[in-house]
RNA sequence: GGCGUCGUACCCAAAUGGCUAAGGGAGAGGUCUGCAAAACCUCCAUUUAGCGGUUCGAAUCCGCUCGACGCCUCCA
């Protein structure tokens, strides 16, 4: 079996081939390299920007759980327009306007149980490898100068275009290139390096003062971290063109080797149906989804179960399906955890989990297929949860399968999610109530039997009566 | 206008030429039970936006129509 996964370069669903030289198996190939689109700190990242890095994070995972070694980077964008304006407007400093926005995300981050990745630069501190892909451009006559901003050439590219196939396309009839544009050579060159305006931040380069173009940050990061052609590159699919476009201009024509091999684009998060705007009234932080009483796990769940390539709609109906379908994945725990001591063995188990590994990785391998993967993972439950029912399974195979469940909570990380609030529950006293309840219920004093379940109920303690005694769980 | 993605049950969502169209949610029955709740089990698309074509065979390929969305400009 082998990883395929679609490649916006190819167009194609191509095998990943980390280093570029095919090996017999996975743990012969060096470190996947990795490098994410992250984001630009000038405000709080939205639902769907965490799409994208839900999809990062499950990307890594995947390849970690498949045996491959990772090693991934993600940019902070911390200089460009917005950061620069929104610093000034609250007459503050660009570093202490961009730390405040990037602490938040990385709070996001983790509350969405998005591990942390190997490298995590940032801009303002790219800049000497920027200015260094600059001198290389401008040397070999690609770049070219004009009022202290430096430019790309584009026709002197040949690959131009090849990403975003910009040869099957025609510019819109009656679009306007004139006015600002003047000082370009052509009016598709990008800028690599900007001059600065009176008063804002910027570094002494031999171009004058000025600051980074929008697509720089990311060729140089990835050169300075990897050094040469990286595996995988990932982003939105608004960024294949003009970003990722550009960042392969830049960095083939600097460095005359092929920058990226993978490029991995994720869809557009929808929200009620159409694109988050904030004249809509549809757009979400994190927060604002979280001060609604979603949990943020449920949020990982739905960013997570739809294929990365197809546009997701999220709506609020969605996270509580979503929270539900967890609640199936928590019974299943509780049930294990449930299971009475002399029950036999059960031979089969080995082989069911054995299929479950298989189809799972079957699916997931072919083109990161999750939601497959998951239809997987809850026919397994379904036929636990069986057996489970049929006093079939043994304490050791729950053992097992909670290992199980573990191991594929490597890639989901939605099973076992860690708890952000306060977990004050005193077991013993709860265990105490039960017994107590028990008692009464022996002697049918259903009043007391009752008073007890509500009382817990009031303080979130569900109560199930079952066929084996009383059992206990957090209500949702 | 150009380029592209998509349209599967009440909702979400797999399956890209071939056994009865996954899975989750909701819903309906059942088991258990003092009651309730929960849990578990079973059922739930003769059919894949519409029309036409190719084929022994199509949700899947081709054409047209209708509809949704994205990119072409800052954007995950």
């Amino acid at each position: 079996m082998t990883l395929r996964i679609h490649n916006t370069l190819s167009g194609k669903i191509d095998e990943l081939i980390p280093g570029g030289e095919k090996r017999e198996s996975i743990s012969d190939y060096p470190a996947v390299t990795i490098y994410s689109c992250g984001p630009t700190v000038y405000s709080y990242a939205h639902i769907g920007n965490f799409r994208t890095f839900v999809f990062n994070d499950f990307l890594r995972r995947y390849l970690k759980f498949r045996g491959f070694e990772v090693n991934h980077a993600m940019n902070i964008t911390d200089v460009d327009d917005k950061t620069i304006s929104g610093a000034n407007k609250e007459n503050i400093s660009l570093k202490e306007y961009t730390d405040r926005y990037t602490e938040i995300f990385f709070e996001n981050l983790k509350q969405l149980n998005i591990e942390s990745v190997e490298h995590v630069p940032r801009a303002t501190e790219s800049i000497e490898s920027m200015i260094e892909i600059i001198d290389k451009l401008h040397k070999k006559g690609l770049a070219y100068e004009n009022e202290g901003s430096v430019y790309f050439s584009i026709s002197k590219f040949d690959g131009y275009g090849k990403l975003s196939r910009l040869d099957k396309r025609e510019t819109r009839t009656g679009i306007r290139y004139d006015t600002d544009e003047y000082e370009k050579d052509d009016v598709r060159d990008f800028a690599l390096w900007k001059a600065s305006k009176e008063g804002e931040v910027s570094w002494d380069t031999p171009y004058g003062k000025g600051r980074p173009g929008w697509h720089i940050e990311c060729s140089a990061m990835i050169r300075k971290i990897f050094g040469k052609t990286i595996d995988i590159h990932t982003g939105g699919v608004d960024l294949i063109f003009p970003h990722h476009e550009n960042e392969i201009a830049q960095s083939e024509a600097a460095y005359d080797e092929k920058f990226v091999r993978h490029w991995i684009h994720v869809e557009h998060l929808l929200v009620e149906g159409s694109k988050m705007s904030k004249s809509l009234g549809n757009f979400y932080t994190l927060k604002d989804i979280l001060d609604r009483g979603y949990s943020p796990r449920s949020i990982r769940y739905l960013l997570m179960s739809a294929h990365y390539k197809k546009q997701l709609n999220f709506t609020f109906a969605g996270l509580k399906q979503a929270d539900q379908a967890l609640a199936r994945i928590d019974n299943l725990i509780i049930n294990l955890k449930y299971v009475k001591n002399e029950n036999p063995d059960h031979e089969g188990l080995e082989k069911i989990i054995d299929d479950l590994y298989k189809n799972f990785i079957n699916s997931v391998d072919d083109d990161l297929n999750i939601s497959k993967g998951l239809g997987i993972f809850f026919e397994f439950i379904h036929t636990i949860n069986t057996l489970l029912s049929e006093n079939r399974l043994s304490k050791q195979n729950c053992a097992r399968i909670i290992k199980v469940l573990e191991d594929l909570d490597k890639v989901f990380g939605f099973i076992f999610f860690p708890e952000n609030g306060s977990g004050d529950i005193d077991t013993e006293k709860i265990e105490q109530l039960i017994k107590e309840r028990s008692e009464a219920k022996k002697n049918r004093d259903f009043e007391k039997a009752d008073m007890i379940r509500d009382r817990l109920l009031e303080k979130g303690i569900l109560l199930e009566d079952t066929r084996h005694g009383t059992r206990w769980k957090k209500k949702r």
